[in-house]
DNA sequence: GAATTAATTTGCAACGTTGCATATCTTGTG
DNA sequence: CACAAGATATGCAACGTTGCAAATTAATTC
C-alpha cells in the first residue's frame, strides 16, 4: 500500500479515494468500473466516497491509458441548404450524448472536396471515438476511408458500397414520390424539380423517384439541378424568368429550403400567385417558410430527431455492434396545409 | 540513452523519433520546443525526422502532464432567433482555429438557466482551455463564475461586470439609433422597436438608443418585448392585428430575424405593403430575408467575422493577455437598399 | 491445525509528454 | 596537460488511468 504524497491538489482523483478509503489503487479503480471479484462492502464504500467527492474521471487519463477518447466528432459541411441544419442537428447530438461521458466536437468544413483531409486527421491521430458526417456520396471518400480503417462513423445519408456501414438518411424516394403525387392530386401537369447538389445519393435518389412518380401519374417532368453553387440571387432571378416562360411548370418541388425561398421570391414577383397559378412542394427543417407562407405545403425533415438517432447509431457502433443492424430511414413527414 | 522496446505500434510518438535520430526522449521533446540549448545541428535533425515520420504530439499525453486540453468550447444556445447564427458562428471560429493546434467542443445547451452547471462542468474538470459564450447578461452567472475561477473566456456580448473581462459584441446602441435615423429620414413617424429575449444586455442597450434616438428625432416611440418565447406563429397573429390598428406603427425595428419573419408575413397578410405603408428594419445575420425581400432594408451583424474575432480574442487570453485589453465592438453594417 | 483452494486485494508497468537536476562533452586557460 | 567553465545532452519522476500477475486474506477440507 504504497501510496504517493498527498498531492493535496484541488482536483479529485482515484488517489483521493484510494486515501479516503484506505484502499489501493488499483481496488479503486477495479471497484469503480464494477470489478465484480470485490466484496459488496468494499465496492459501496468506493461508490460513496467517489460520489462524496465528486469523482470524475480524468478524460486524458483514461484517454492515454485505454485510447478511449470518449469523444464524437462532427464534420460539419458548410453549405447552408437546409436552413437551420447545423443548429438542430448539434442539438440533437447534443440530446443523445447527455448523461453520457461523451463530448462533441465539431469539424466544420469549407470545401466540400477538403473532406479527406479532415478524416485523415481523425484516423490518423485518433482524435475520436466515432465521426458523424453529412452530404453523403454515393462513393463518398470519406466513407471508404473509414470502412477501410474500420473505424466507427455513421453517415447521414446512403452510399453505394457495397461493405455495409452505419447511416441514417431521410428517405428522399418517398418524399419525391409524395411529393408528385400531391402536385397531382391539386391538379398539376407539368412538374418541375429543383433540386441542388447533384454530388449526393440523396440528388440521385430523388432524382429517380421523381421520373418514376411523374411518368406513373402521367405529368410531364422537367428538371432543374446541380445549382448547388447558384447564389440566391441567381436563384431568384431564374425564378422571375421561369415566372414569364409560356410552358412554365404548374407544380414544383424543391428539396432545399434556402432554393425554396429564392424560388419563392422570384416567382412571386414575376407575378405569379402561390398555391394558385402554382403549386410549391418543399423539404422542410426550419420553421421560417412555415411562418412566413402557412399556406404553403411541404414535407418535413426533422433534423433534431435525425441528430439523435444517428448519435444512438454511432454509439452502438462504437460499442462494437454490426453495421448492417445500424442502418435507418426517417420517414417523410406531410405538412399539407388546407 | 535507455529506450524501451521499440512499441512498434502503428503511432509516431517522441520515441520513434528517438530511435530515428539515436537522440534521446528528453532530448527530442526539448527540441520540438524549440529548446534554445541545443546545438542547431541537433535541432534540424529532430525536425527533420519529425516531419519525415509526420509526427503530431499526442493530445493526451500532453494535457496529462501539462493540463493543457488545446481545446475550446463553444456554449451554444439553443435559441433561433438569428437565423443562420450557430453555423456560422462555427465556421467563423473553425477559421479562427485553422491551422492551430485547438480543437473545438460545442456544448449544446437547452435551457438557459441551466447554464450554470455547464460552466462549472467545465471549470471543475479542465475540459478546455477556454469558453465562448453568447447571449450574455448584464449580470450573467457564467461571466461571474470564470471570473472568479480566473478561467480564459469571452463573451458575445457585453456585462454589466466591474471587473473587466474580454468580449466582442455587436454595436446594437449604434443599430438601434441607425435604424431609427432612416426611419425619420423615411418620413416615418410612429415607430415601434420589436426586441426579443430581454435577460440579455443587448436587449438593454437596444432599448435604450432607441429611446434616445426617437426622442432626438421626434418620433413617437413604441415598444414591444419580452416575446422570446413568444411562437412565430403567435408573433405572425399580433402582425395582422397590428395591421388593422389605426394608429398602427408607419416605421417598424427588428432585431430578430425570426421574428421579422412572423412580422412580415403577419403584415402582408394585413394587407399592407412592405416599404410603402410600413417601413421596417431589421438585424440581418442570414442570406434568407435578403433573398426572398430584396427591397427591405436591414442592418448586416457579421456572425462569422464575430466568431473569428472572439476566437481571436480568446486565445490571445489563454495566452495570458489582459481582459481589458481583448474588448471590441462591432460596427453594423447599413445595408440600405435603394 | 496444516494444507489447499477460493475470495479479495494490491504492486507494477505502461500509455506520451515535460521540467528539472544531473551527466557528459568541448573548449579555453594557466 | 590537468582543470574549470561553458555548451549540450540525458535520466528520472510525474500527470491519472488500467490490466495483469502476484500477493494477501478468508474459507474449506482432511
Amino acid at each position: 500500500m504504497a501510496i504517493r504524497s498527498t498531492g493535496s491538489s484541488g482536483r479529485v482523483t482515484l488517489r483521493t479515494i484510494a486515501q479516503m478509503t484506505g484502499l489501493s489503487l488499483s481496488t479503486v479503480s477495479l471497484s469503480l468500473r464494477g470489478g465484480t471479484t470485490l466484496k459488496q462492502e468494499t465496492r459501496d464504500k468506493v461508490a460513496e466516497a467517489a460520489k462524496a467527492l465528486g469523482y470524475v474521471p480524468d478524460r486524458a487519463g483514461v484517454r492515454l491509458r485505454t485510447g478511449k477518447t470518449n469523444v464524437i466528432a462532427l464534420v460539419l459541411d458548410g453549405a447552408e441548404d437546409s436552413i437551420d441544419f447545423a443548429r438542430q442537428m448539434i442539438q440533437g447530438i447534443g440530446h443523445a450524448i447527455k448523461g453520457t461521458r461523451y463530448h462533441l466536437t465539431v469539424i466544420p468544413e469549407f470545401e466540400r472536396n477538403i473532406s479527406g483531409d479532415t478524416i485523415r486527421y481523425v484516423l490518423d491521430n485518433r482524435t475520436a471515438d466515432g465521426v458523424i458526417i453529412t452530404h453523403t456520396a454515393p462513393r463518398d471518400r470519406r466513407v471508404q476511408m473509414m470502412i477501410d480503417a474500420d473505424f466507427p462513423f455513421v453517415s447521414h445519408g446512403r452510399t453505394e458500397f457495397f461493405t455495409p456501414h452505419a447511416f441514417h438518411d431521410f428517405h428522399s424516394e418517398v418524399f419525391a414520390t409524395m411529393a408528385v403525387e400531391r402536385l397531382a392530386s391539386r391538379g398539376c401537369k407539368r412538374v418541375m424539380l429543383v433540386v441542388g447538389d447533384d454530388t449526393t445519393t440523396n440528388h440521385h435518389n430523388i432524382v429517380t423517384a421523381f421520373h418514376r412518380a411523374t411518368a406513373r401519374m402521367g405529368l410531364e417532368p422537367r428538371i432543374m439541378t446541380g445549382m448547388q453553387y447558384l447564389p440566391p440571387t441567381e436563384m431568384r432571378r431564374m425564378a422571375i424568368e421561369l415566372a414569364n416562360e409560356p410552358d412554365r411548370p404548374d407544380g414544383i418541388i424543391c428539396d432545399s429550403e434556402m432554393r425554396t425561398i429564392a424560388l419563392t421570391g422570384g416567382l412571386m414577383e414575376g407575378g405569379l400567385r402561390m398555391g394558385q397559378d402554382v403549386h410549391l412542394i418543399y423539404k422542410q427543417t426550419s420553421g421560417i417558410l412555415p411562418t412566413l407562407f402557412p399556406a404553403v405545403d411541404s414535407i418535413r425533415e426533422d433534423v433534431f430527431a435525425a441528430g439523435v438517432e444517428l448519435t444512438n447509431l454511432l454509439l452502438r457502433r462504437i460499442e462494437g455492434a454490426e453495421p448492417e443492424t445500424l442502418q435507418t430511414l426517417a420517414e417523410p413527414q406531410p405538412q399539407w396545409r388546407n
